[in-house]
DNA sequence: CGCTTCCTTGACCGGCCGGTCAAGCGGTGC
DNA sequence: GCACCGCTTGACCGGCCGGTCAAGGAAGCG
């Protein structure tokens, strides 16, 4: 299934044909229709596995931090990590994005990580660490650079995922940040938060 | 031409033949192969037309704009609006960029906008409106956001569009402000973008 | 050694699809 | 009327690919 899915990122779903991976793994094609129903399945089999691993290190990064914009901070290195390990990734989310079969588990993958992060933008919005808007909106605007930077950064270019995190969260903390900011203005620092004693 | 655009963006590109299309146009496959050498290149050229559209009215709604912020503004909004009244786009551009024949050409039109996008950002880094950082990120931190709000919220919940940019709009100007407000900078700052306390 | 059960094989099938091409058609000039 | 030619047609081809299946091990068991 590793083999499968290097192969469908650097060659594409349909380019690759279920008679190249078996051959590619040295079996017949009879073992593969025993193991899985069909080339749709092992797909969405391996997509399902890779967002489940990306969940996962970023549940475990985030751990039980108390601080949400901290959170979202560890998420976003978390992530940039990960997807630096597993760049052949890029191609298949990609594709499984734009693909009419895939869309849906696509789809319903980034709502999962959409209401992560939705979580703590609403934590942080309660304690006024965050602009009162519609969380949802924040939420894919922090994804939609995360995604971004990584894939154009992290994949296209192969740049040290820290670098990329660092712009990452620089740009999205000051963009979730309340505009006439009066307590929390000058600490824009990587590294720590402010420790909430703005209000 | 703008017949297969809607069959590609509604029906995929590899799901959708050269005989359906002809067909829905109610002419011979002749007719096709002698306008288009493959199937491929009405591809391109479809991709092609729309990149350049998308960068047109870009630049109309730029105009002579002396403001860089007011730039970037001005682009986010007008994309919205014209992604707005061509949503199928986003399915051929998300293709596009996941499939090996077109990723190429997709990648040179989102380096063409990124290089659009990063002069403003240079202007407003000089001037002192935008925090002193790689301006290629911002660049594609700013493409980030849009995209992925318009992808969200445009076409899949059908939004309105100037609700979108708003959101955009507001996440990118703070995310590329120096430190403290987005909209207000004064020059008190001359050489370090960060103030006071940076280290 | 038979007998069953669980894997494994790879030739083969049916269908689809991009692309070709011999044939036709209608307008134009003579 | 006729020759020419730009345009159009759609049957057809070759190739590919997902999926099937009859046949064949090999391990376990009596």
């Amino acid at each position: 299934m590793d083999y499968a899915g290097r192969r469908f990122a650097e060659n594409g779903y349909h380019p690759t044909s279920v008679a190249e991976i078996v051959q590619g793994m040295g079996v017949g094609k009879g073992v593969f229709y025993w193991y899985f129903s069909s080339k749709e399945e092992l797909f969405l089999e391996i997509l399902r596995e890779a967002h489940h691993q990306l969940r996962k290190i970023q549940q475990q990064a985030i751990g039980d931090e108390p601080d949400p914009l901290r959170r979202i901070e560890l998420g976003i290195r978390a992530s940039m990590d990960w997807l630096a390990d597993h760049r052949h990734f890029f191609t298949l989310f990609q594709f499984a994005t734009s693909d009419e079969r895939f869309g849906p588990a696509s789809r319903r993958a980034q709502d999962v990580a959409v209401g992560d992060v939705v979580r703590h933008v609403k934590e942080g919005i309660v304690s006024g660490r965050i602009r009162d808007t519609d969380p949802l909106s924040l939420a894919h605007a922090i994804l939609g650079v995360t995604n971004n930077l990584a894939r154009t950064f992290i994949f296209e270019r192969g740049d040290d995922a820290t670098d990329v995190a660092d712009q990452a969260v620089a740009f999205c903390l000051a963009g979730l940040a309340p505009a006439p900011a009066p307590a929390a203005a000058p600490v824009l620092q990587f590294g720590r938060a402010t420790s909430g004693i703005s209000d």
